[in-house]
DNA sequence: AAGGCGTGGGC
DNA sequence: TGCCCAAGCCT
């Protein structure tokens, strides 16, 4: 079992750091679910600096569940934009909505609930249900496994599930040592401002606490996932483009890796004149003098692709050319970074 | 369960 | 400069 020496010692030093220091730093300490809401969707996406003025002119706008509830999406997104992942967005006004509609314009209070809103996973609902309601669960984000990794000197890989549960049974048990409220802020606080990826363990509140100052290994923590070796794949890709200058254009299978997304036709070989054969078997003498070759590396988590990548222009043309511009969200990373080249 | 989401920060 | 990656959520 993983933990540390005296963990109600490590809590009490945490939240007085955290309660002295809690004027100068940078996160916004609200009670308010809505508003604890609101910023955790925003935070998630972007950098507090530049989130900051999103959120106070959005909260001006919609300064409770009620207005965000009424509002036209056209609204919502438009105070939104700029900050990316406008799914989120969405998730934002249909919660709203939810909460207006099932739960009678009162934020829910329990966990179950907070954890049914839409863009709420484990970690939204836990900061909600700690730091509004001052319920004892825990939200364990990646500042928090961070942190956590190099207190107990944990040896689990963090991006796997079975130690994010790890983490969080650990912190149900300390949560009760304060206020959950604060415990939750200050561990969060503590990631982001000390415990970073590069830590600042000279100004640390808690170092006499951690295992791995003990050992001087912190920055050998958090473990990262079995890295399963990459395997390198080489593929030769046809870029061929007609008059109209469209592009010759295929969908993956509907299963598997990228599935259904538009590429480039592609054969996975080392051999060009493999590669040609099984084209001109599939399309026909489409690509008889190349133009241009160039190499466009991808790394998935996975694996490698490595694309020698040949351009070749047709007089014929089919339905099967388009034109890549508007074709940019049915088209993998990975081929988008040839079309970019082209 | 792996991939996509969109932007900015770090190298 | 460009390229990788974040971090939680949904599908």
């Amino acid at each position: 079992m993983i933990s540390i020496i005296n963990p109600k010692m490590f809590v009490h030093d945490l939240c007085t750091w955290y309660r002295a220091n809690k004027r100068d730093l940078v996160f916004r300490h609200e009670r308010d679910p809505y508003k604890i809401f609101i910023s955790e969707m925003m935070l998630q996406q972007t950098q507090v600096v530049t989130m900051l003025p999103y959120y106070e002119r959005f909260i001006n706008a919609f300064p409770n569940v009620q207005s965000l509830a009424e509002a036209d999406f056209s609204q919502v997104l438009k105070l939104w934009e700029g900050l990316g992942y406008y799914r989120r967005a969405r998730y934002v006004h249909e919660t709203a909505k939810m909460i207006v509609e099932v739960h009678h314009g009162v934020f829910p209070s329990d966990l179950a609930s907070i954890r049914a809103l839409k863009g709420v996973g484990r970690y939204t609902a836990g900061a909600i249900h700690s730091i509004a309601f001052d319920e004892p669960t825990p939200a364990v984000d990646g500042n928090v496994l961070r942190v956590v990794s190099r207190l107990t000197r944990m040896r689990e890989a963090i991006d796997e599930t079975k130690t994010v549960r790890k983490i969080e049974t650990l912190l149900a048990s300390w949560i009760t040592y304060d206020t959950p409220s604060d415990f939750t802020q200050a561990m969060m606080e503590l990631g982001a401002l000390v415990c970073k990826k590069q830590p600042l363990c000279a100004s640390c509140p808690v170092s006499n606490h951690c295992e791995a100052y003990k050992h001087e290994d912190v920055v050998a923590y958090p473990v990262q996932g079995k890295r399963l070796e990459k395997t390198v794949e080489h593929y030769h890709v046809f870029a061929v483009y007609d008059s109209n200058h469209h592009y010759l254009l295929r969908k993956r299978p509907d299963n598997g890796l990228l599935a259904n997304m538009l590429e480039f036709p592609q054969y996975l070989t080392d051999s060009l004149d493999h590669a040609k054969a099984a084209f001109n078997d599939a399309y026909g003498n489409l690509c008889e003098t190349v133009e241009r070759t160039f190499t466009v590396k991808h790394t998935f988590t996975h694996k490698d692709w490595v694309m020698n990548v040949h351009v070749c222009k047709t007089t014929r043309s089919s339905s099967a050319f388009q034109a890549l511009d508007k074709l940019r969200d049915a088209m993998s990373r990975a081929h988008l970074k040839i079309a970019r080249k082209l």
